[in-house]
DNA sequence: TATTGTTATACTCTATAACTATA
DNA sequence: TATAGTTATAGAGTATAACAATA
């Protein structure tokens, strides 16, 4: 693939560098608004943002306090609070004082909050099938391999107790 | 990889291929999140909301009419409407009539959105480039392939008239 | 009649600033 | 003093409904 870029060296190897990064953050940034597109689209039919999909999807085997929680997702802690009371209202979170300090507040999820975001990741899964099917077993396989080490650290795991699944 | 599930067959292919798919989508979604919260930052320091980055980016090289744009957005018309007019009332974009269709309007970038678009792109290669850098060359490339069959078609490009570059 | 786009309205998301309680 | 969280406030993003202009 040559390029007519008169100011450019012809095969030059950091160009090459460079066309690949180009290339790779094209895709990543196209697969990330596809992926938000369709998180958006099942969150909202159940009347919850983005953001909250993405909360319970955290809370699921976590229990973060509130400000660990603001700033994993980078949000100011006022915004966090609002947030959390609406879902809280809505019966899929709860609140709970921490028992190491007392300014700070756990946020849990509930029965029927897990039960809810359970269904919206099978969901999301079969709206995904059509795209994820153009690859066979093998390939998703290795594009989850390839995409490992270009992530993020997630929020530790709470541990759960001993004999409890 | 075995699984302790008593309710599944080990090494069941059907189970294979659906680990493989929840493997991947978790991937996809995890990165999703992550690029998404790179463009939601360079967008914040312009007071540029993703969805005003993402329109930015579409139009360098397309004049879409505001009917086809909302759809690829997967917005309201009316929604895109004040998203266009805060952004044309920056001078980042221009709305103009359709030639074809009086009804319509054809959204086009200005010179100063193309600018401020081309260094928020950089900004945004430069900021993921200690996640992208974890990979070589030859993987980055074949993470891309491996990501372009997943990939919704894009906007079509508006063709440029002949001569012009 | 149907489509394109805008406007009015209402609610959520978001950050900033000011506050209380605890460390 | 610094940190954790909430509340008040204000602006942007979003959808629904009603509308005017054009197809």
């Amino acid at each position: 693939m040559t390029t007519d870029d008169p100011e450019g060296a012809i095969d030059d190897p950091e160009d090459a560098v460079a066309d690949s990064e180009d290339a790779l953050i094209d895709g990543l940034v196209r697969s990330a608004f596809q992926i938000m597109g369709v998180l958006t689209r099942i969150g909202a039919e159940q009347d919850l943002s983005l953001t909250q999909l993405r909360v319970l999807g955290i809370l699921r085997d976590r229990r973060p306090r509130m400000s660990d929680l603001a700033a994993f997702l980078g949000l100011d802690k006022s915004t966090l609070s609002g947030l959390i009371a609406r879902a809280e209202q809505r019966g899929l979170l709860t609140r709970a004082a921490n028992p190491d300090d007392k300014r700070a507040v756990d946020v849990l999820i509930t029965d029927a909050g897990r039960e809810l975001t359970g269904r919206l990741y099978l969901e999301a899964r079969a709206a995904l099938a059509p795209a994820t099917g153009r690859l066979d077993a093998a390939q998703r396989r290795q594009l989850a391999q390839l995409l490992e080490p270009v992530l993020t650290p997630p929020l530790p795991l709470t541990p759960r107790p001993v004999g409890r699944r």
